[in-house]
RNA sequence: GGGCAGUUACCAGAGUGGCCAAAUGGGGCUGACUGUAACUCAGCUGUCUUUCGACUUCGGUGGUUCGAAUCCAUCACUGCCCA
């Protein structure tokens, strides 16, 4: 039976330090599950790997994408199946780390087949909003799909706007494409949480951020400001310099402390919705062994 | 020593006799999440209670009043100005 371990945790828990480990222990490169990572140019905002950790192990899904390209949980699903394969061709063990949610269920779980929304439907949607407001795409969305209309948040724009998307673009209900059903895989998930007390996290977080302004923070948000609005660079540790940058922050120590916050923010939600997931098996992040024999007394 | 201003929940900050457990913002906590998800969105945040509601609060103390965060006296502390 062949195994895909599941590293995950909050941001700044210390996912990155134990995968070497486990990479190493495992000899299987690192996949790593993190939306924004995925895009090249931003390693310092994202806390990629560095270069000398990764000629140590290899990094998959780190830096292939150039920001402001489309890129998506779902693709992301496949790419990584495929990937997997071939490493399981040689390997028992394959090695996920990252705190992407969705990334990660998609992985894990699978996501259903909702079609992509061309440039052309996303344009008119919103051209509706511009002139209806969230009002006129709630009751297309009524409309269009009633079923989904019952569940959906009403007040989430981004969600709304996307499911009256979908039915425009493919003529059926948006939820007509929802399963809700896990897909099978044929290896095994061993899911490790990391998590550490709630006030060591967030210190750690606090430390980061002023590592990363050290390491060069600023000037790497600054050299893509032309791409400000892609989502790759709707990203903590960026958009605060952006707003900066656009004045809404008078000085620098207070974007610091936007970064920080929002971090924490992050960390929370991430929490939050792994806290759901019944399959994961919590550890402090400096219990390797218990890890490690976690892991091996899956095998059986 | 004199003058003025102030002291409200974790923080900032409204409230100047009843509609006040007290606006608003931040922080914090809890939660939702199926394709741009580090996104986007929601709830809670004095105590007890599932709710209704009850109880204790607005620097301390003592008053005025049917009723006080709000008015008066006094004490303490803080800030600014004059010495």
């Amino acid at each position: 039976m062949k195994h895909l371990i599941v590293v995950l945790g909050p941001t700044g828990v210390g996912k990155t330090a134990l995968s070497l480990t486990l990479a190493k222990k495992f000899s299987t490169p690192v996949i790593s599950a993190d939306s924004r990572q995925i895009y090249k140019g931003i390693e310092i905002g994202t806390a990629a790997a560095t270069e000398s950790e990764r000629t140590l192990t290899e990094h998959l899904f780190v830096g292939i994408k150039e920001l402001g390209e489309y890129y998506s949980a779902g693709q992301f699903e496949q790419d990584v199946l495929e990937k997997l394969s071939n490493i399981f061709e040689h390997n028992d063990y394959a090695l996920m780390v990252g705190g992407s949610m969705m990334y990660i269920d998609a992985v894990c779980n699978g996501m259903d087949n909702i079609p992509y929304v061309d440039g052309e439907t996303r344009k008119n949607v919103a051209d509706i909003f511009q002139k209806q407001g969230l009002e006129g795409i709630r009751n297309l969305l009524q409309l269009l799909d009633s079923e989904h209309y019952k569940r959906i948040d009403l007040k989430n724009k981004q969600r709304l706007m996307h499911a009256v998307e979908v039915c425009l673009m493919t003529g059926k209900p948006y939820s007509s494409f929802l399963s809700a059903s896990k897909k099978a895989r044929n290896f095994r998930i061993i899911k490790i949480g990391l998590n550490r007390e709630r006030e060591e996290l967030y210190e750690r977080i606090n430390t980061r951020v002023e590592e990363m302004f050290a390491l060069g923070l600023f000037e790497e948000a600054k050299q893509f400001y032309h791409l400000k609005d892609t989502n790759a660079l709707n990203t903590v540790g960026y958009k605060e310099i952006y707003q900066y940058m656009d004045g809404v922050y008078s000085d620098i120590e207070t974007v610091k402390k936007m970064i920080k916050q929002n971090s924490r923010h992050y960390a929370k939600r991430q929490l939050t919705w792994f806290r759901r997931d019944s399959e994961i098996v919590w550890f402090h992040p400096d219990n390797i062994n218990g890890i490690i024999s976690y892991i091996e007394s899956c095998e059986k």
